[in-house]
DNA sequence: CTATTAAAAATAATCGATTATCTGTCAATG
DNA sequence: CATTGACAGATAATCGATTATTTTTAATAG
């Protein structure tokens, strides 16, 4: 439960994205890279929501032993993607209209209020990591017709919206934030989605941007609190067109 | 990241105040006993904050094999009660006064945000088991010459504290707001503290509930901020007589 | 004397096999 | 016909041994 400054750092593979308590220096264990592959398998949808995890299968399909497949699922559940229970393995967690709009309210909670202390207590490093991580993430196109560009763009996104309240000096608060992002990603990249025609999110983006640098608190705290319920409503119609309760 | 509804069950023993994700039947597995235990001898302090724990040493002491042992420990750190390393094993969460605040501010946030959905949407049951939680509470002696008295109240006391919020319907909500009780309680059972002279911690809570079974939101929402807020103050004066920064 | 490297010891990670538990099927019973 | 119980197959949990990595120690060069 550390790490509060890791925006600080280079651009972001997907597996330096690793939730708190765990740390991978780059020489990963067998564990740590099933980790990481079983969250991008879960989170682009490949292994199906409330679907179970076969564990005798997933050690065939991953050519390695029970240790470390146990190992990397235990970090999932963590994460809150996978649910496990004694003596009947696991279960990629299910997704539902309820637990997408508590997500939603959550972020708007907890989001805004990092923003707000990162706002009050940020120095000015924060301030140049935010402009760089927005200009790095305007600068990326997404092309829904092209799956490598989506993940880029997904990693530059959650890289973009840690940044702007890893200022806070709260590692645990930063931690349930990342948690947040991530099974908030998981919804969108369920269902590819490309934002509504009424969003300008590159706009969104630079406005949050922009009061937050300008130290404009109430400002910037509302635009992120409608970007965040923007996004959430949008996710909604999209589940609710697919007929998920 | 289920089971909002613990609170309505008969008296709590330790081991099912398990943490989200992971859930036991009550014929338990290793892993689950194991994760049950440490916890305790981490809360307790019986491992020191900070410290390593060798996987080889910890094997003996509990007599299994290490497939469980790693079962147990990737548990606690998703309690944020142990800290990990590829390749380099585990190590007690240290303990910290910037910890500390941080979990007391938390608490502010997210215990009160909690209650004020709760006293929004929580039905007669909630109130019910609010009440009931209440008065066992109540009836229950703290002695810290005790240590078997010690256990009992912080089981109540903890599930006064969750039952208060268990109305919201945010099962996430309910899973940081345990998280944040299970940090806080170690400092408090790490230094046996015994509430300072000044308050009446049983009025304290007998407010906060009958505001919130009132519905009186400003009022209970008030009092509850204010009880976390003392017991940080508290606790913090403690670890300050310690020396710990 | 300090810094660098090599070997040895300690520790963590992984494997393959074994044991325990659960789940579904089907027959026997009421 | 529904219910119970025993069996068999599937699946999860655990173990003991092996392999990989880190840390410590010792030796050597500068």
């Amino acid at each position: 439960m550390n790490s509060a400054d890791d925006s600080a750092s280079a651009p972001m593979t997907d597996e330096e994205t690793a939730s708190a308590g765990f740390s991978d220096d780059g020489k990963n264990t067998m564990g740590s890279q099933l980790a990481s592959r079983l969250r991008e398998a879960i989170i682009s949808g490949e292994l199906e929501a409330g679907s179970k995890i076969n564990l005798d299968k997933a050690r065939r399909t991953f050519n390695v032993s029970l240790s470390p497949l146990r190992e990397g699922l235990a970090r999932l559940i963590s994460d809150g993607l996978v649910e496990f229970q004694d003596n009947r393995g696991y279960r990629v967690a299910p997704i539902s209209l309820a637990n997408l709009e508590e997500i939603t309210t959550l972020r708007e909670e907890l989001e805004v209020f990092a923003l707000r202390e990162s706002m009050r207590i940020g120095d000015v490093e924060w301030e140049g990591n935010i402009m760089r991580s927005l200009h790095r993430l305007n600068r990326t196109e997404r092309d829904a017709s092209r799956p490598e560009t989506l993940e880029q763009w997904e990693a530059l996104h959650r890289e973009f919206h840690l940044t702007l309240i890893s200022g806070c000096g709260k590692p645990l608060l930063l931690h349930f934030c990342g948690l947040l992002l991530n099974l908030n990603d998981r919804y969108r990249r369920v269902f590819l989605i490309r934002t509504s025609g009424d969003r300008n999110v590159g706009q969104e983006h630079s406005e949050i941007a922009q009061g937050a640098v300008a130290r404009d608190i109430e400002y910037a705290c509302e635009k992120l609190r409608q970007h965040i319920h923007r996004t959430g409503t949008n996710l909604r119609n999209h589940l609710a067109t697919k007929g998920i309760v």
